[in-house]
DNA sequence: TTGTACGCGTTATCAA
DNA sequence: TTGATAACGCGTACAA
């Protein structure tokens, strides 16, 4: 069923049955319910080609992923895009995935701009000065971005509020006692890595402290790189007594370093970890139990694709600036600074978890290494 | 720059600058050069949007995923999904996300193709009887499945040898000694777990065995079902001496449910997990690292995509059939099993894993709880 | 081997 | 308030 064919059927010429469906004004109201209930009884659906060929829009939203061949993508990128494709399919539009070599990511932005295939753009990850924003600006595309930048152009975006979650979660550990405190980041190129090392040094010159030396690590956050970082900092006598953590996957390596150490994570060092809700790795389920600054993205990826569509629609990109505040959760991961008759040095038993119970096992101390 | 500038600029008609471009026979080998030149020269791209109207393909395949308000979206499908677009980037098509509920999806798939707005499609995770795959081959749109079903029609998929897979495993475990060996299984509901659940059961068959009672468990593949389900197994008297786990996420859980009860993975309990090769968590970093069944699922997806491209071509299903063989990678989670005198029921320090090295800890070893 | 002419299904312009 | 008509850019019978 097209248009023709549908106009046909209601005795209207096209125009008029057209203009009817797309909420022009000038229609009689009359007609526009004829129109409206023939569409629906007969399931009209525009063509999207032939719509997007008339119009110059390409009724489709996308966005790009860097892949090199075996190389990470980031599984909280996948967890913005279920939220994403969740929204966008209660739309009209579409929604493209689509993988570019990093090299040719700008180049891909532009030649999608210029061909009119996409509407519009979700950025996710951005880099302090991510090019990709002056470069789609310039290019006059519509897009949001996820995080923000230190680029000075009036852009559409949702963030969390980094600096102030990883604020908070070290005046937690101050208050419990804790001044050696860890910070296990990613990527320092990456917008929120800097935002919340600002929280985390900010909390601390709040009470005139400042990290120890080393203490501040960037890598990629994965379970290997987690444990790599928290090893080499918990091997040490002179370790930190408390870690935050950028996200539950690195926290994971963490608990593997403390266990293989001997210290029990809570009792000897206290954790905190960004927890961005990947379903299948929750922080509750961690043993003990992981405390979270809490912030889930799937629903950035859906409030995401609402902006979006938002932005294409002409909303002013300074009218579509959020920053989410996470939720900080407490767990049994976190505990006060234990004070300076407990074993400060000695790495205790792995099987710590049962001590709250029956079995404080104070006697199953054995030497470091 | 369309189809009627390139024309004019060469003085031909459209006519011939479009078989010249699309490789029409009948058109002048002089003339075709010429004109590819020129596209070329002029980076001319075809508008998608005129052809798909004019030929009627959308030049676009699709993935759909079912999602549910804060449900589960399995991160293979993920996996799956970089390999794919990853293989689409590289071609004219585009690769279209769809999100559906999950009682609509079959309607989805009806209207995607009828209104021709998709080409072809990849089918992730079958259930047995899967109900896309006979109403896509009613209507006539190509696709492609990642594994298996029982329908009896000539449908084109790429599957891993799970049965196999899960047989070798099994076999590996009794050769070195095991007998009561655990499955921890997936949804029973999708082929795979059928597969692999075969493959388990032939291998003890083969040596007159069965499993023993309780010992096949289905599930959601988290972290946390894998806890649950080896807490529940390992914390009897009677417990089985070796795992096998359909993921390293399962498997993570294993080890947590291990550790809890202060088994040693590998000396007390050997634990064999089928590894998708999700980068983020590597089964050669667990601790110790863990044996798999390898297959690499991102290459799958790619693969599919090339498949899925042939398919809408016009190659027949029948020679669009793939199985490939997993790798079984031996690892330290596996170890012969102890002997009569070792202690068979009697749990051990979790700090096991330099027993290797210079400490036995043969002095270590606690009552059970 | 090349060109003419039309159709794909919609929206936009203009006149009525 | 409605309708005829012309794009949008391409592919493809059919004719030359």
């Amino acid at each position: 069923m097209n248009l023709r064919e549908l106009a046909a059927h209601l005795g209207l010429s096209q125009t008029t049955v057209s203009r009817a469906l797309n909420g022009y004004p000038d229609v009689a109201e009359a007609t526009r319910r004829q129109v409206m209930d023939a569409a629906r009884q007969f399931n009209y659906r525009p063509n999207p080609a032939a719509r997007r060929l008339a119009t110059g829009r390409a009724g489709t939203v996308a966005i790009l992923f860097p892949v090199e061949r075996n190389l990470l993508v980031d599984p909280h990128f996948f967890e913005l895009l279920a939220g994403l494709a969740d929204m966008i399919a209660r739309t009209e539009m579409e929604l493209s995935l689509r993988a570019t070599p990093p090299d040719q990511e700008l180049d891909n932005y532009r030649r999608l701009v210029n061909a009119g295939r996409v509407d519009g753009f979700v950025l996710s990850s951005p880099t302090l000065q991510d090019p990709r924003i002056p470069e789609l600006a310039a290019l006059g595309a519509p897009f949001v971005v996820h995080g923000r930048t230190e680029v000075a152009l009036p852009y559409a975006y949702l963030d969390i509020d980094n600096e102030d979650a990883f604020a908070r979660a070290t005046a937690l550990l101050l208050d419990l006692g804790h001044v050696d405190i860890a910070l296990l980041n990613g990527d320092p190129a990456l917008g929120f890595a800097v935002d919340r090392e600002r929280g985390f040094r900010a909390a601390l010159a709040e009470r005139g402290l400042a990290p120890f030396e080393g203490r501040v690590r960037n890598a990629p956050m994965t379970e290997e790189t987690g444990y790599r970082s928290a090893r080499a900092l918990l091997e040490r006598p002179e370790r930190p007594t408390a870690i935050l953590a950028s996200s539950v996957l690195l926290a994971l390596g963490v608990y593997r370093a403390a266990r293989d150490l001997g210290l029990a994570i809570g009792r000897d060092v206290s954790v905190i970890a960004h927890d961005d809700a990947l379903p299948y790795l929750k922080a509750e389920t961690f043993d003990p139990p992981l405390a979270t600054t809490l912030s889930p993205i799937r629903h950035a990826g859906y409030r995401l694709g609402e902006m979006l569509i938002d932005r294409i629609a002409g909303v002013d990109p300074q009218n579509l600036q959020e920053i989410l505040t996470c939720d900080l959760v407490f767990r049994a991961s976190v505990a006060p600074l234990r004070g300076e008759d407990g074993p400060r040095r000695g790495p205790t038993s792995a099987a710590s978890r049962s001590r709250t119970k029956d079995d404080p096992r104070s006697s199953d101390r054995r030497p470091a290494r």
